[in-house]
DNA sequence: TTGTACGCGTTATCAA
DNA sequence: TTGATAACGCGTACAA
């Protein structure tokens, strides 16, 4: 079914039937009805794909995500549908896997897709930004959340990582804790960076030394955080920590598993804190005190942010910060 | 850049370009290597908008589920999107926020896209079909995962639902409970119909009336569980159940939620059981006994059995069980 | 108000 | 091995 079909049945051009079922202006009433009643009758489906040849818009954006299945990245993608939806646009979703050429496979297609803005949140093994970069200078819009590349044109929407890491370890600080350690994320990807500067600041603000055997990197994931934790116990005694940051909840799920394998307890021997308020955050056998990253809305605001782009309504290179909330449970021993 | 200009800048036609940029047979290894140089140089991109329109073919199918954030159904797409990229197609996401209307929008777009075929669970709202066999009969394929829709020529991939829930009624059964209770989904879903029956057979199966007053009709959230518990509960104590079987995780907790609020005991007041084992079901005061629900494989084979349709590989029509597993833990009172 | 010509970027077909 | 032509379905610009 297409649009010259219903011309030539009801013998008139094609570009009456496109200005009908467009509701544009210049086509009598008439006319109309007749084309919408035939284009109803023959289950006429406007095809995009043409419209979107000729028109060089697809009104549709790509996003690349390192994760589809751990919890906060659903609630982005929830964010980013209904943004995406109520703007009229679609969504091809593409993930990365953490994997940086799987990530480079997925922009060369949505570019070749025409889609008509990118939403990225970088995989791990990124180091390098020429993709990016090439793609902005092309004209294609591009805006990062959660993991963002920041002063290379793309507006960043995330929470202030090197802030909440900061907060998070200062509520320690403040309740007596004074051997802090950090089980740290991959150092090339910008929120693994940000949250251990945060620790750190937040150590020096407080007259406090920052020791390096008490940084562990742990990646984003339980099996790392469950290792990285095993090494800070191996400490003699009274070098080991009395609580620990962990760059996230999962790293700190797999921390707790291997502290209680060593039969202390939380917090009285080891207090601990994430990042990111998992759902299973609060269901711990010691509830994780940690802070609530709200992906709902980032996701929302980074496909707002990129569609205004996309649209001219405004300028790329913004630096849009969500707030957090510092959630306070038992696991930091302050309850 | 169109494969035109490097047609002109190279002086030949942009048939032998474009024979060359898709490793076509019959161009000239140094015309290629030519051909394949400029383009790297300039940066070209194959615009799959128009090979589209042209070939009648996207390489993308549509996805439509009814909720985004609470677990399985991300690792439902998460399997989709690894057979999906296997096979070189992508992945247009969008989901219905369990709205009928809100569903049928999305199929009409994914068709005006010209997805190549569909992949759906339906919404809780959907009543009538006639959205989906007017897609089959256009041509369209279809198949439904999870909340499937039989006999209608789709194919469908799901546990089997009515079988799994007999299943888990039966181990009550067996573990000496007698007055069991159904916390049941919207009879407009299959799965909730189906669950309800295998709770009414395992039943019957072993010499035990299905009472009315034991169904509470909960939905598939924690809300609904809690309210329909709550129903429940109200029985006189000699009529309230040992036992209860809820149409799905979610539902059980909020179940779990206000037995522990009247201070009854589970499993020694009352047994409870759930379906799906959702992430947080292990994590429960009371850890739930569930059935597992292998979200992943059903996406994966879903996906796999669309694109061997729509490659003609495969007959549409088929009716796909994926295995499940039980998964005992407290909550039963058997441990 | 309506219609005509042309173009969007690509591929299939057939001829050279 | 190469190229010319037509076609995919639609929208813009202009003419009638």
């Amino acid at each position: 079914m297409t649009g010259k079909e219903i011309a030539t049945r009801l013998g008139i051009s094609m570009m009456t039937v496109s200005r009908a079922l467009n509701g544009r202006p210049h086509v009598d009433k008439k006319t109309r009805d007749r084309v919408l009643a035939v284009a109803r009758k023959l289950g006429y489906t406007p095809n995009h794909i043409a419209r979107s040849l000729v028109l060089k818009k697809t009104n549709t954006i790509g996003v690349v995500v390192p994760e589809i299945s751990h919890s906060f990245f659903p609630e982005v993608i929830r964010g980013i549908e209904d943004a995406v939806y109520a703007a009229a646009y679609h969504l091809i979703l593409t993930h990365s896997a953490e994997d940086y050429s799987r990530e480079q496979d997925a922009i060369n297609t949505l570019e070749s897709k025409r889609v008509d803005g990118l939403l990225i949140s970088t995989a791990q093994t990124v180091t390098d930004h020429s993709t990016y970069i090439e793609a902005i200078r092309l004209g294609l819009p591009i805006v990062f959340f959660d993991r963002v590349v920041p002063n290379i044109g793309a507006s960043c929407v995330s929470i202030d990582d090197e802030d909440c890491s900061a907060q998070i370890t200062e509520h320690l600080l403040h309740h007596g804790y004074r051997q802090i350690a950090h089980l740290s994320g991959p150092p090339t990807v910008s929120i693994g960076k940000e949250r251990l500067n945060g620790y750190q600041k937040a150590l020096e603000r407080n007259g406090l030394k920052v020791r390096s055997d008490l940084v562990a990197q742990s990646g984003f994931h339980e099996k790392g955080g469950y290792s990285a934790m095993e090494k800070l116990l191996r400490l003699p005694p009274r070098e080991r920590p009395d609580a620990v940051v962990a760059v996230n909840d999962p790293a700190a799920f797999g921390a707790m598993k291997i502290i209680q394998e060593h039969r202390l307890r939380i917090p009285m021997d080891i207090a601990i804190v994430g990042m990111s308020d998992d759902v299973r955050a609060e269901l711990m056998p010691t509830p994780l005190t940690t802070i609530h990253q709200p992906g709902y809305e980032i996701g929302k605001t980074a496909a707002q942010t990129l569609i205004a782009e996309i649209e001219g309504k405004s300028e790329p290179g913004r630096r849009i910060i969500v707030r957090t909330e510092l959630v306070v449970r038992k696991s930091c021993g302050c309850l």
